[in-house]
RNA sequence: GGCGGUGUAGCUCAGUUGGUUAGAGCAGUGGAAUCAUAAUCCACGUGUCCGCGGUUCGAGUCCGUGCACCGCUACCA
């Protein structure tokens, strides 16, 4: 199969709900990945629109606002502005961040949904469902709770029962009872009318989707083919009045909404729209980066979303007009927490109080850390868990003390005595060649890593750099040789700004504040690049400084982390003050 | 129960299409150095590659099977 080549990437960002606050396992699986990626490819001068928002509809944001006794409007206000906000700090440069509530994501959704509709992939059906008469509302299975027919725990859901595990018809559940806000009647059972996506219809097409897609990650495509060898119909509406109305002439259709998950990759779609709008000034601007065959979409998630991007809005797309499919989808596993009391692992709840909110984070620590800390222990393939010292040991001893350090060694002694300048290469022999030709290799490698979505590599590859570096470094001794030979310090020093040069390139996508500053310090330009691309500023870091550029007195790029204001906050974070 | 992922050194991980004595970092021990953010460099590894069985001249890698952990199981978003 020929490697198809495209013209433009799109990328995204799984929406988070506007229902809450956004944590460090959001970041880790959905948003840092998909920043240093983007990142990446801008500096590459390749054409990339990263596109992110908030997920604002569904029933859960309806109860929040029933519990506090606000509207809808002003829980979703809260949170996305929150979370926009973190987002921005943090540096995950998304082209734009959008809202589902926005008119126009109404015009995506109903536009999705009514070409799926003529072209015969929605039908109708009746289903019955819990209905509050005290609230005069339906209620999902998860806010019905009662004793499980099989194993008589009284906790168990309206469907399911997470003691045993057994699922069953919400007919058989004993005793149910409404399990929201201000309301613990027992519900009945109502019939009501609802759409289904006809998911089997694709299966064909989505098999084959599939099968031309061998190069993602296992644990997607392992996702991705378990629902494709079971496809059912999918019920995309909702008894409910916080969503995107649905367009058609049914009086049934009242008092119901297009369901959340159904609305919410088409966000992707809106987002894009309104990016063209307000950038380009132009209705149209969007049209390429969905359906132009030469566009590259990959979209970014934790694990638990797979089946929504590898099989359900795909073939969302599949039903309309020309639209491109993913790809790759990009997976990552879970962010656990671990527990300095009892040594384990565990998942973060807000219950346990165990969470560390992107706000939190960041009124403690500069965002180089924190991005630092949760590419290098990201769950790419495996769970990974956050765990205080392991951050401290970490970020201290890897991207300090080897990368940050060398930076400095280096500068500051070419800058002591070269007179603030790159210093002549002079006679270079085997072994400063040998660094020297190493530089591009390792450029090519991190690249390489990043291009395989493979950031975790990708950053231990720089840290190597820095590694190789420092073993050079002190083979060459120019604290020695200064004394002796300056010609021989100048060519030593020479070869360590040509690494210095490198770094700041490769760090760029990592730690986007420290290269900027290093940048400075070295007087060369790093290019933003954006949706229109622009000059390759990766392969550039192969360029080598010239001898007299100018250098400026370097700055500590990555300052250590104290080890007992660590424990402080770790302490803090154990009584739940970290959310 | 069904499905999926993961399992390599004390810890965190890398191991391309099967190919010599299985690697790196951290931690530990000893040493060197003093340019640098007390940062660096060198030396030191008897690992049931989770177990069992199979294919093969050859298996960490492929196949089968069992175990452990994590997740999903369609109305959680």
């Amino acid at each position: 199969m020929p490697e198809k080549t495209f013209e433009r990437t799109l990328v995204t960002s799984a929406l988070p709900y506007a229902n809450g606050y956004i944590h460090l396992g959001h970041i880790a699986g959905a948003y840092l990945p998909a920043d240093i990626f983007v990142r990446y490819k801008r500096q590459k001068g390749e054409k990339v629109l990263y596109v992110g928002g908030s997920d604002e509809h569904g029933v859960p944001v309806t109860l929040t606002a029933l519990r506090e006794g606000i509207t809808p409007k002003e829980v979703i206000d809260r949170y996305h502005t929150a979370n926009a906000e973190a987002f921005k700090r943090l540096g995950i440069s998304y082209d734009i961040y959008g809202r589902t509530s926005w008119p126009l994501h109404a015009d995506t959704t109903q536009a999705f949904f009514t070409r799926l509709n003529d072209t015969g992939y929605i039908h109708e059906d009746e289903m019955e469902l819990w209905y509050s008469e005290h609230l005069e509302r339906f209620l999902p299975d998860r806010y019905v709770s009662g004793t499980c027919p099989k194993c008589g725990y009284t906790g168990a859901n309206g469907d399911e029962c997470e003691s045993c595990g057994a699922q069953y018809s919400p007919h058989d559940l004993v005793s149910p009872r409404a399990n929201i806000p201000g309301d613990d009647s027992s519900p009945v059972l109502r019939k009501s009318k609802h759409w289904f996506l006809d998911l089997p219809k694709f299966k064909d097409r989505l098999k084959a989707y599939l099968d031309s897609h061998p190069e993602w990650r296992a644990n997607v495509r392992g996702i991705a083919y378990g629902w494709v060898e079971d496809l059912r119909s999918r019920c995309i509406t909702r008894d409910t009045d916080w969503g995107v109305t649905i367009p058609l002439d049914d009086p049934e259709a009242e008092g119901k909404r297009i369901y959340v998950w159904f609305d919410a990759p088409i966000g992707y779609v809106t987002n894009t729209r309104q990016w063209g709008l307000d950038v380009k000034g132009d209705d149209a601007a969007w049209e390429p980066w969905w359906k132009d065959e030469a566009t590259r979409l990959i979209h970014f998630i934790g694990k638990d979303n797979v089946p929504f991007h590898a099989i359900i809005f795909p073939a969302v797309l599949a039903g309309q007009d020309g639209f491109v499919l993913a790809d790759n989808v990009v997976g990552n596993e879970y962010l656990n927490i671990f527990n300095r009391k009892t040594g384990k692992e565990e998942k973060g709840s807000k219950s346990k109080g165990n969470m560390i909110s992107v706000k939190w984070m960041l009124e403690h620590f500069a965002p180089d850390i924190i991005r630092y800390y949760l590419c290098a222990n990201a769950p790419e393939s495996r769970d990974a868990a956050f765990d205080w010292d392991d951050l401290l040991k970490r970020y201290n001893g890897e991207i300090c003390d080897v990368v940050g350090n060398f930076i400095h060694r280096s500068l500051t002694m070419t800058v002591k005595n070269f007179d603030g300048q790159v210093p002549e290469a002079g006679n270079l022999d085997e072994e400063d060649r040998a660094l020297l030709d190493y530089l591009p290799t390792q450029i090519d490698a991190i690249g390489g890593a990043l291009e395989d979505f493979r950031f975790r590599l990708a950053l231990e590859r720089v840290i190597d750099l820095g590694r190789r570096a420092n073993v050079y470094f002190d083979a060459r001794q120019p604290w020695v040789t200064r004394k002796t030979d300056l010609a021989r310090t100048g060519s030593t020093l020479y070869a360590c700004c040509q690494v210095v040069h490198a770094l700041c390139h490769v760090l760029a996508p990592f730690t986007p504040d420290a290269a900027r500053t290093l940048s400075a310090i070295l007087g060369i330009h790093l290019p933003e690049g954006g949706p229109d691309g622009g000059v390759d500023g990766w392969n550039a870091g192969k360029n080598l400084l010239s001898p007299g550029a100018p250098l400026r007195k370097p700055t500590v790029l990555f300052p250590k982390l104290d080890k007992d204001r660590i424990a402080e906050l770790a302490e803090a974070h154990q009584r739940g003050e970290a959310f």
